[in-house]
RNA sequence: UCCUCGGUAGCUCAAUUGGCAGAGCGCUCGGCUGUUAACCGAAUGGUUGGAGGUUCGAGUCCUCCCCGAGGAGCCA
């Protein structure tokens, strides 16, 4: 007999089939037993009577939740149920009885006990729709290099040194010397661009900061993308490319699930129809002052800002020209204006906060150790960058996408551990 | 690090002015032949985060500590 997934299961109308899976709930009502089966691609109904089959009803009956087993029967349409198919169930098979109850339970839980059974929480709810879109955008993060010609590569996740001396860094013993974990691959892929040319990685980042919001985790993965000879105008080009490029491969391939999380698709694709706006950073300053915000020309932008900057345009923005003075040292300066840097951020549409941040990069020997100088970043560590800049220097850009960022707009969920496996925060590492 | 709010049954939450510790859900038992987080009935379930204090009496008021949530700052 044919082992069938839930997503398939509408394909095999009339056919016997065997599911396997796990028990996600169970009802009935007197004599007629239905069992909710998930098994990773979805959930389906098996029905039973009693009259159907006196001995497997009263087996069936008593099975707690989460009890591993296959389910064998005929799979017939009906409108009643919730995936307009649903299995007559012939036979089961338990594979694996809990042994206690299992904790999720199938209502409104605190985040702080859901984090703490995340391995079990994972397989409830909307978690598994949120999962499998993960996969989609991260699949169709490599796709879209792949498509154009970029090479995959990766950078280096124990490191001697900061990239951004700001940065909090998580540190440890390497063999009797410190050592970081890696809080970006970026300069690391500036040098692999000047081998390759253009270059992607999607890799593992780690921040120490403490911060505790809804858009922060210490550990996650960055996308980032380097290219030699790209100047700042295609670096934006690319970054809106690949943006709208994710949202529309996971409309295409996920429409299910972004139908379940009761995500608006239409909205979406308004969102990413037309070119993103680009606006300076000094117009936004003057903007924001005049809508009553305090904000002083020279500090960076807040959430508040970031907030009331994708309400006014309901679409992703990019922010450019923004002072050298809250940038870091590799970014280009400004060819009108030395004060500021060739880069911009990508602020994400209904408060979603700042999904990548770019820039070209500073490819004058001389020009770079002067901005390492107001830096105050001493240049003995980096000499193996500023190498970069001795051997053929090119023009060259790049960004950093923060792809949870982007899947929970895509997602529409209100908090970024929903959208990681186990997120790592700061008072949460189990499990 | 700072600000705000919170911690009561396994889970989600009530408890009036300081006056007997409550409900829903889950589990268990019973009922129900199309359920949609099913529904109906019964039973079960408590060191009120910890320590100290005020009081005849503290879940409630005071002090300190611990933990959680959201936000700020910083960032992707």
């Amino acid at each position: 007999m044919p082992i069938v997934t839930v997503d398939a299961a509408s394909r095999h109308l009339g056919e016997s089939v065997t599911l396997q899976g796990w028990l996600y709930n169970r009802r009935s009502s007197g004599k007629i037993l239905f069992l909710q089966v998930r098994d990773g691609t979805g959930v389906i109904q098996a029905v039973l009577s009693e009259s159907d089959d006196a001995d497997l009803f009263a087996m069936a009956s008593e099975l707690p939740r989460e009890t591993s087993l296959r389910v064998r029967g005929t799979l017939r349409e009906d409108a009643r149920a919730p995936i307009g198919c649903e299995l007559q169930l012939e036979g089961l098979e338990i594979v694996h009885r809990p042994t206690k109850d299992f904790p999720i339970e199938l209502k409104e839980q605190t985040p702080a006990y859901l984090m703490d059974h995340r391995h079990l929480w994972i397989r409830t709810g909307r978690q598994i729709p949120l999962l499998r879109i993960r996969d989609t955008v991260f699949r169709a993060f490599r796709a879209f290099f792949h498509e154009r010609g970029f090479v995959a590569t990766e950078a280096p996740i124990l490191t001697g040194t900061s990239v951004e001396g700001t940065t909090t860094l998580f540190e440890l013993d390497y063999f009797g010397d410190r050592a970081y974990l890696g809080q970006s691959g970026q300069l690391y892929l500036e040098a692999t661009a000047m081998a390759l040319g253009k270059v992607y990685w999607l890799g593992p980042a780690f921040r120490a900061e403490k911060s505790k919001t809804r858009n922060h985790v210490t550990e996650f993965w960055i996308a980032e993308a380097e290219m030699a000879f790209v100047e700042h105008d295609e670096n934006l080009k690319i970054q809106e490319d690949l943006v709208r490029y994710l949202v529309e491969a996971t409309i295409a391939e996920r429409s299910a699930e972004l139908a379940l999380l009761e995500r608006d698709t239409e909205l979406l694709k308004t969102q990413v129809a037309e070119p993103f706006p680009r606006i300076d950073y000094a117009e936004v300053i003057e903007w924001l002052r005049s809508e009553g915000h305090e904000i002083e020309f020279g500090s960076d932008l807040g959430a508040p800002h970031e907030e009331a900057l994708s309400v006014r345009f309901g679409v992703p923005v990019f922010v450019e020209r923004f002072p050298k003075t809250i940038k870091p040292f590799y970014m280009k300066r400004h060819p009108d204006n030395d004060g500021f840097v060739l880069g911009a951020d990508l602020i994400g549409p209904e408060g979603y906060g700042e999904l990548i941040g770019g820039s070209q990069r500073e490819d004058d020997l001389d020009a770079l150790v002067a901005h390492m100088e107001e830096a105050g970043l001493p240049t003995e560590p980096y000499q193996w960058y500023l190498d970069l800049r001795r051997y053929g220097s090119v023009p060259h850009s790049g960004f950093g996408m923060g792809l949870a960022r982007v899947l929970r707009w895509i997602c529409g969920v209100p908090h970024i551990r929903e959208v990681i496996p186990f997120a790592r925060q700061i008072n949460r590492l189990y499990p």
